[in-house]
RNA sequence: GCGGAUGUAGUUUAAUGGUAGAACUUCAGCCUUCCAAGCUGACUACGUGAGUUCGAUUCUCAUCAUCCGCUCCA
């Protein structure tokens, strides 16, 4: 897609009730984002999708919510405490920025490793080999400082060094810690999966593109544990499940991409890691990673817990850690992506129409109901209680019916249903279509089955 | 955080060292019997703070936010 086309994305996004600016009125808050009234809708549904693909509609998984807060302990296991903070340097010459280990890797050709270095030694050695910027080739450093990439905050009242606690960088660990408790309490045998929904928070440098990349942002990620030696086969069953899902959803299959990580581009737990990414006019953006994590979760924190996160399996009567497959999606990101993808601009003979063409399950708001004149209005709103017992329904009479339409084109709304003059006499209101704006009678009596039915995923 | 650009109603914009005009949107009324009609009226803006000045939206500084760049990942 076009940047001019995200650009307007992102404003009818902003000027239709998706998503405001965070804390506007004071000016604003960097790189926080709210969600209107539609916005919420859509995430929501998103979230059920998911949930209902990958919980509910599973005979393995099972779903948990774990707390944003946890005991500091879980960071030090999983690595975060050591390994999620990066030592950075500017260039003073260009104004570029750099990971200090990462210069000091590649100018001794991976010879050196400085991972455990103090800040000051690695600051000596780049001091004492000269090595350069790699972007404007001088040797200009401001000195090296530390970027924790969690959010650090205190619990209870005194703001002592004892009750610092962190906000989670990713759900995944509350899963972890969770494992045996599932296990025995769910009565699961491998495989199985546990998964959840919820906010994370990460302090990145370089936040941007609306809503892709925030400091707070939602994940759904699962964690689906099998036997090692099974792993490969559920690491390729999930690459083209989330793939299929996200096709389902309504992205255009020429947007989407799988990239296989190169061996030195995994991560330090992964033995493989797949992206599933959308060509944002940004650029391919990362919307869903898949890897294989190995059993190093569970390892670590049964080093660093002492407790046995082994899983006993009675066929072979053999004790062992399970292997992980991780499919892990961000909710906004991906909300965006089906933004970018549902957005139309359609000529008409005498007008051009904006059309967010959304999976019926996914639209903020399935039916819009309309009295063709004011006089119908009571008529309309009785039936508009009806339907808003089972789906998301606006009430609309004002101004002509063509800008009725128009209006609910552009926030994707599937269905408006019209009550006329002959409403009264013959118990039937015109449903009319969003894609094809073809319109057909149908009996008040059936329509909240035929809307209901029109909606499923 | 660092460098660069930007900041006037919800949106797009006009003018000005003497506190701002419009269009679209929204809302109300009239009209209107299925695809942005018309008429009347209403609401709403100089991002914030300080300085220079008799006076600042306009000049200066700071701050906040947005956009671009700095390899960060859901």
């Amino acid at each position: 897609m076009n940047e001019k086309l995200f650009e307007t994305v992102v404003a009818h996004a902003k000027n239709s009730g998706f998503v405001y600016q965070g804390s506007e009125i004071y000016g604003g808050l960097s790189n926080t984002w709210d969600f209107g009234p539609l916005g919420v809708e859509l995430k929501e549904n998103i979230k059920k999708a998911w949930w209902r693909k990958f919980i509910q509609e599973s005979p393995y998984n099972v779903g948990i919510q774990s707390a944003i807060l946890m005991n500091p302990q879980v960071w030090v296991a999983s690595g975060h405490v050591g390994g999620f903070s990066d030592p950075l340097m500017d260039c003073k010459a260009c104004n570029t920025r750099h990971r200090a280990d990462k210069l000091i890797e590649d100018h001794s050709h991976n010879e050196v490793n400085p991972s455990g270095w103090s800040n000051e030694q690695m600051k000596q050695y780049i001091e004492e080999h000269k090595i350069a910027c790699p972007d404007c080739g001088k040797h200009d450093f401001t000195d090296i400082r530390q970027f924790n990439l969690m959010f650090k905050t205190f619990q209870g009242v005194v703001e002592d060094a004892k009750s610092s606690i962190y906000l989670r960088p990713e759900t995944a660990q509350g899963m972890f810690v969770n494992f045996k408790n599932v296990q025995r309490t769910m009565r699961r045998k491998l495989p199985f999966g546990i998964g959840q929904i919820g906010k994370s928070f990460r302090n990145e440098i370089t936040p941007g593109n609306f809503i892709f990349r925030t400091r707070e942002f939602e994940q759904m990620e699962l964690e689906f544990f099998t036997k090692p030696g099974d792993d490969l086969k559920w690491y390729e069953y999930y690459k083209s499940y989330c793939m299929d899902f996200l096709k389902k959803l309504g992205i255009h299959e020429e947007n989407l991409r799988l990239r296989e990580h190169a061996q030195d581009e995994l991560s330090h737990y992964s033995k493989g890691t797949s992206d599933i990414e959308y060509k944002f006019s940004f650029g391919w953006g990362e919307l869903w990673g898949i890897a294989d994590r190995t059993d190093f979760d569970l390892q670590c924190h049964q080093n660093v817990s002492k407790q046995s996160l082994e899983y006993f399996d009675q066929e072979s009567g053999e004790k062992f850690l399970p292997y992980c497959i991780e499919p892990s999606v961000g909710v906004e990101r991906l909300m965006l992506a089906l933004m970018c993808d549902a957005y139309e601009e359609e000529e008409l003979e005498k007008d051009t129409r904006i059309v967010l063409r959304f999976h019926p399950f996914l639209a903020p708001i399935k039916a819009c109901i309309m009295p063709l004149s004011k006089k119908l209005s009571e008529e309309a709103m009785e039936i508009f209680h009806n339907l808003s017992a089972i789906c998301a329904c606006e009430f609309d009479d004002a101004g002509s019916i063509g800008k009725r339409y128009r209006r609910q084109d552009a926030i994707g709304t599937p269905f408006c249903v019209t009550v006329d003059f002959e409403t009264a006499n013959d118990q039937c209101v015109t449903i009319r279509h969003r894609d094809t704006m073809e319109q057909e009678r149908i009996a008040i009596k059936d329509l909240s089955a035929y809307i209901e039915e029109k909606i499923k995923l």
